[in-house]
DNA sequence: CCGCATCCGATGTGATACTG
DNA sequence: CAGTATCACATCGGATGCGG
């Protein structure tokens, strides 16, 4: 494993770089670590998507660069790539392997830990449906959901609609209608993510355009199953001088 | 906050490159996903450090990036920097503030993937004795440390102790001696992680050269609530070609 | 269109040297 | 000890091109 094969051509850093210490977080960031690299796990954890999928899901991702990526986490061992079967073939797929799939507890908890400087107003950042697989995931409160077993269905309009089942004490989001929903919500961004955070109730939701079908009783265990909002966001801004 | 104050001063980049996405993981992200920022956590999780401690066990960051690192952190609440009291007064620490520590969940979280990776010898990468705090809260088993109160101590040859405490299920690494431990290892790297990676018995680790007191049963207890070994590592290497 | 590759300016990184 | 300063170079970001 000391020697890479053609090793003339171009010559171009071969070797990743890598923090080389025997520690399991360098090792994580030699891997996951680079730019865009946690997005695109973020986007293949609501299922495989095309090569445009991502450009369009990432947002301002070069081509360049995400083609790179593909290819270093497909060597990694963290996604593959798949033709799609009969009818639609020639239609290349990118998915999360085993290994891929098992950082997702890891990035749950990223994800965690950066909702709660997410102020309650999308304030001009966008928000795309299939993120809230990952954000549904991370609000996730096992506690709450002790004895519920029923599914939500979010749908921000004019995306596809995200569903939420739970069972038993278990929890679980997909992109995707769900089959009997105890309560389906579609609206705006900022309205969702303001009902979901608890900051407005489902009365005002309403008022604000949102459709609300359901139990009323099960949108408070929703709100209860699935918390949100800023826990006392501390505001530090994310820019600062050099 | 379309403005920024002195915008006439050099005018170098004040914005950090941010995802501007309206997610919590690109939030966590622009907050923790540049290069070395994590480790810096790392560092900080054994204890409040200066400055040239952390150059030192980050072994290979630049001295500027260092310093630029814990400028941003510092001026996104991550960490603070104090002056020592007293009698050490002109000595600058750094540590973790509230936030900061509230990252340590997903960095363990990061830091147990990664150590599925990670081989049982070191092979030539170093490993640092405060790195065992993350190490060791990575490794705990809560289902194994039921019904367990003790601690042990573990001491990389040349470098200060870490000790892990076991109270009712719940369990705590930090650095420093233990005060009553139930076992007691001290040797060298690779007989370390070879040992508490389940691969090598104790006797075999003390035929090593490990030194080992107290009580045997104690020390099985010890491998079953801090499992380590790479979990049937897949062998994908980090290195691709570009 | 889809799935990239190429080009290029701006920025970030790494190694070394230097300073209060 | 606790950082700055400098500089070569790798990477990133944005635009554009291009074969299938």
């Amino acid at each position: 494993m000391y020697f890479q094969s053609e090793p003339l051509i171009k010559s171009s850093t071969l070797v990743a770089r890598s923090y080389a210490q025997h520690c399991g977080l360098a090792r994580a960031l030699d891997f996951v670590g680079e730019r865009w690299t946690l997005l695109i796990v973020r986007e293949l954890m609501a299922g495989p998507r095309r090569y445009t999928d991502l450009a369009d899901g990432l947002m301002t991702i070069p081509s360049n660069l995400l083609a790179t990526r593909l290819r270093e986490m497909e060597a990694n061992g963290l996604i593959a790539r798949r033709r799609l079967p009969a009818p639609a073939s020639s239609v290349v797929v990118y998915e999360l392997t085993d290994d891929g799939e098992s950082l997702s507890t890891a990035v749950i908890e990223l994800a965690r830990w950066g909702m709660r400087t997410l102020p309650v107003t999308t304030g001009g950042r966008p928000l795309r449906a299939h993120w809230l697989v990952l954000a549904l995931h991370a609000r996730f409160d096992p506690r709450a959901a002790a004895g519920v077993s029923e599914s939500y269905e979010l749908q921000l309009d004019g995306e596809e609609p995200v569903s939420f089942e739970v069972t038993a004490g278990d929890g679980h989001a997909r992109m995707g209608p769900a089959a009997d929903p105890a309560v389906r919500i579609a609206g705006d961004a900022d309205t969702l993510v303001a009902l979901t955070a608890g900051t407005i109730s489902g009365l005002e939701a309403v008022h604000r355009g949102a459709r609300i079908e359901g139990d009323p009783a099960a949108l408070e265990r929703m709100r209860r199953i699935l918390p949100g909002g800023p826990i006392a966001a501390s505001g530090q801004p994310v820019a600062q001088a050099r």
